[in-house]
RNA sequence: GGUGGGUUCGUAUAACGGUUAGUACUCAAGAUUUUCAUUCUUGCAAUAGGGGUUCGAUUCCCCUACCCACUACCA
């Protein structure tokens, strides 16, 4: 009786999908695909007061950012997905739209003796548990209390049966079994026992806006999926005895998936889990997405941070399972076939922002330079450059230039240079953003000194000769003969250098105080690199301002 | 308070009951480089505490401490 593997995230539309709802997902995703199996998008709205307008198009969106395909569920239009060749029809996959199905469940366990109504306001419950309090002690609904409580196990039939009727708050409720040990199996924790006795009468089904709770409608639902595993967060593990004892209820035990609970993510510092203030405290984000909420509130998102999907899933997936070796760096596909629920820690685990920037930064690398270019484009528009595809194309304004690769004054730049500034700087960068602060001279000359380095290199000695380099390089032919105008990285290096060493002038100071006009600083690329690509005009400019302003 | 879960360097983690307790991130130092960055090398740094079981315990058992979750007509 070999059942297909189907598993399921199973999210409420209450907000953004937080970081560790992320990895519950992915988790569900990596066991599903491995086992060629399913994975079911359910959307849990049954709470219609926390109901979040867009939390649902956030959810998919954000799934779909890191990979997460769902073979069935809703897509961010809100349409069905399913598989094609399923025999069995799912659909729908928002409990909100099953809400027909879920009562006949419950009644039908109220017939078995398993459930009973309950007519108790929920101010009368809250009385009797600031009552309890008062009194020290935990006010639970179960076999002691239920009889003093207004339900049809206490009272009877001709007085309840009418109420159904005319009390229209009523709700079914659980009859938690008295003093039974529920022992029961968890793929991650292992053999887990529990005394019902500590357990309370969950409400199941509430006759006000005739919707089940989380604990029915879940359990129904898994079932009529044929959801094989439960791989969900930690905070469910108190309720696992709940649920077992409903799917004994139901008669469904042959069919019952196996459950895992996840450890929960800590936050980076301190005691607690993770949640959305310890990312503004502490500057990172904790959701995939940016998100808006209703009063404006923005929430940076790691798509919008500047993280690439692989990286954000890579990390996550890291964070409470290892291979078992000591690689870390995995694809979606290596990590379908590595992942193993076996090897999931059991503890929690604490986020630690410095290692997600680790791995964006190792993502980065893999990259290739003309991907890297299409993303740093838009990062120089913002900075008021244009990049055009060609030496000799219109521009979007309509007028054709002809750029030599740069055109400093009119702030115009071909792809080529682009490209070429990319392949020089990548191993320099964790984000794509960074590219801006690290190679901003390559297309501005700079308008400032670092101080510091100024005191450090910019002495008449050393500056005098730097200027004898600068009209060397200026003068220097490429090998091209007297015609060519530019040179290369490769063909200027070498003579410049001879230059150098041949007068046996200070390299160092030299390069630095070359650079410090070039830059606007003492770091950056080699001098040759620089120079080969912004051309003899800009140095001279340079070579131009930094007179200006520092002599 | 009750119930359940958890505890290896600062962090993430590895280690059939037998290891000088390994790796990665961070940090520090050194090498390389015309500077910075990269790269490379080295270093700092852990089994929560106490009892057992055992020839031998990070590993198994018990107690304590601490952390987390749950304790709703929320999920």
């Amino acid at each position: 009786m070999d059942r297909k593997t189907r598993v399921r995230f199973a999210p409420s539309p209450t907000g953004p999908l937080h970081m560790g709802g992320v990895r519950t997902a992915l988790y569900n995703y990596l066991y599903a695909k491995q086992h060629g199996g399913d994975f079911i998008i359910r959307i849990e709205d049954t709470d219609s007061q926390r109901f979040v307008p867009g939390a649902e198009k956030y959810i998919i969106e954000a799934l779909n950012w890191c990979g997460i395909i769902p073979d069935e569920g809703v897509d961010a239009e809100g349409n069905v997905v399913e598989t094609p060749s399923e025999r069995h029809p799912h659909a729908p996959y928002r409990q909100s739209q099953r809400r027909g199905i879920y009562r006949k469940y419950a009644e039908e366990l109220v017939e078995k003796g398993y459930a009973y109504y309950a007519f108790d306001t929920a101010e009368e419950l809250a009385a009797k548990r600031a009552e309890a309090e008062a009194a020290k002690e935990t006010f639970i609904y179960n076999h002691i209390t239920r009889k003093s409580l207004r339900n049809s196990v206490s009272m009877p039939e001709s007085e309840w049966k009418p109420l159904l009727e005319t009390h229209t708050d009523w709700t079914i409720r659980f009859r938690m079994p008295e003093n039974r040990v529920v022992k029961m199996d968890d793929l991650i924790r292992g053999h887990i026992e529990v005394n019902t006795d500590t357990l309370d009468d969950k409400v199941l089904w509430k006759r006000a806006d005739e919707l089940p709770t989380y604990h029915l409608a879940n359990i129904v639902d898994d079932h009529l999926m044929e959801i094989t595993e439960v791989i969900r967060g930690e905070e469910w593990l108190p309720s696992l005895p709940l649920h077992y004892l409903l799917y004994e209820a139901f008669g469904w035990q042959d069919s019952q998936p196996r459950f895992a609970h996840l450890s929960l993510l800590l936050k980076p510092d301190g005691k607690g889990k993770l949640s959305k203030r310890d990312g503004d405290r502490l500057g990172f984000p904790v959701f995939p997405l940016k998100w808006t909420n209703a009063q404006g509130e923005v929430s940076r998102g790691y798509r919008e941070d500047g993280y690439f999907p692989e990286a954000f899933v890579n990390m996550l997936a890291m964070l409470g399972w290892n291979p078992g070796d000591d690689r870390e760096l995995f694809t979606m596909d290596e990590l379908i076939k590595a992942f193993s629920l076996e090897r999931v820690i059991k503890s929690g685990a604490r986020f630690n922002p410095e290692k997600a920037k680790w791995y964006n930064k190792e993502y980065l690398r893999t990259k290739s330079d003309a991907e890297l270019t299409d993303l740093f484009i838009p990062v120089l528009e913002e900075h008021g450059i244009q990049v055009v595809a060609c030496p000799k194309c219109a521009l979007t304004a309509g007028a054709e230039v002809t750029v030599q690769g740069a055109d400093f004054k009119n702030r115009i730049f071909t792809h080529d240079y682009v490209q070429k500034v990319v392949s020089l700087i990548k191993e320099r960068a964790s984000f794509v953003a960074d590219f801006w602060d690290i190679a901003s001279y390559l297309f501005v000359s700079p308008q400032t000194y670092v101080e510091k380095d100024v005191a450090k290199f910019w002495k008449e000695e050393n500056y005098t000769l730097a200027f004898q380099v600068a009209d060397f390089i200026e003068g220097f032919d490429g090998g091209n003969g007297p015609a060519g105008p530019e040179f290369t990285h490769e063909q200027i290096e070498g003579p410049m250098e001879e230059l150098i060493r041949s007068r046996e002038w200070p390299m160092g100071k030299v390069m630095n105080c070359l650079r410090l006009a070039l830059v606007g600083a003492s770091s950056g690329l080699g001098i040759a690199d620089i120079v080969s690509l912004i051309g003899k005009k800009e140095l001279a400019v340079r070579i131009e301002n930094i007179r200006k302003a520092l002599m």
